[in-house]
DNA sequence: AGTCTACTTTACGTAAACGTAAGGCTACTC
DNA sequence: GAGTAGCCTTACGTTTACGTAAAGTAGACT
């Protein structure tokens, strides 16, 4: 199950040399075209042209669904930008280069493993509230069998 | 390690029957005043007055600490609040009202097994990135040796 | 030829989450 | 008693991430 929407196993099976239209690809990932034209004016898609028209490729697709990801874990499309171009000018020249994108990397992990803690936090506070609201409901279950 | 903040182990010790100025719980969240007065104003935060100066006790200084979170995990402060206010007023009396909050906390924990989900995805990629960072640099550390 | 349908651009509008400046009160402290 | 530090309110400004409307184009159907 690795898609959120209902597009289900499809992936491995239309993934490489299949192309989208802006509205296919809207409506897979339940966003607006609008929303992906403005991604691609912040520098995260450089869909094709074929004449005025956009055409998008997996690799665009997956650069949106990247994206998408970002955005539910509260990233901004700048962070994003950042990790898609770590991700495809990885530099095989510069040292000096390739060891400041290490950092990078640490740096984001960092952030994510922060997540985790605060993920892990929150699902304590809400076993906490359900179990509250359960004693409540046990509570009301039981007047009602003295009644 | 409970805290994000310098403060370390003080947790347990200044729980309780202490109070805090909003320029203490700026420095200690790392927040700006203006933020916390923003928050209170959005309904997360209800300190007391002594005058016309916010006197926060501990109650506030965890809800701050939990709107944090959450803010880290990209929620809105729309959304903070509901969950704030589930944890507040949990309603001891209505059924109905019970099973409803029931559902919201599933809906909560849905959104953040999806983020657990996520952020295993873009961990992956990391790794794909370090991967090919790392072998970058063993391969100019190879051609250095044969020079 | 006309009419959908789906794409395009341009551009102004908007909600959320604060930043920032202006002006004022209160309580030390030199 | 003049300053300085820390709090306050009011209010306008700003950034991010789109929404939405207007007007135009290009292909497919009838």
């Amino acid at each position: 199950m690795p898609e959120t929407t209902p597009a289900s196993s499809a992936d491995a099976h239309d993934s490489n040399r299949r192309t989208y239209t802006i509205g296919e690809l809207a409506r897979r990932y339940e966003v607006t075209p609008r929303t992906i034209r403005f991604y691609e004016q912040e520098g995260l898609l450089e869909p094709e042209r074929r004449g005025q028209t956009r055409i998008y490729h997996d690799k665009d697709r997956v650069r949106l669904k990247l994206t998408l990801r970002g955005k539910r874990l509260g990233f901004s499309l700048a962070e994003i930008r950042e990790v898609i171009h770590l991700y495809d000018h990885a530099p095989d020249g510069d040292e000096r280069q390739l060891r400041r994108m290490l950092d990078i990397l640490d740096e984001k992990r960092a952030a994510l493993t922060q997540q985790l803690r605060d993920i892990q936090a929150l699902q304590n506070e809400l076993d906490d509230v359900e179990a509250r609201c359960r004693d409540s409901l046990a509570v009301l279950s039981r007047q009602r069998a003295s009644s």
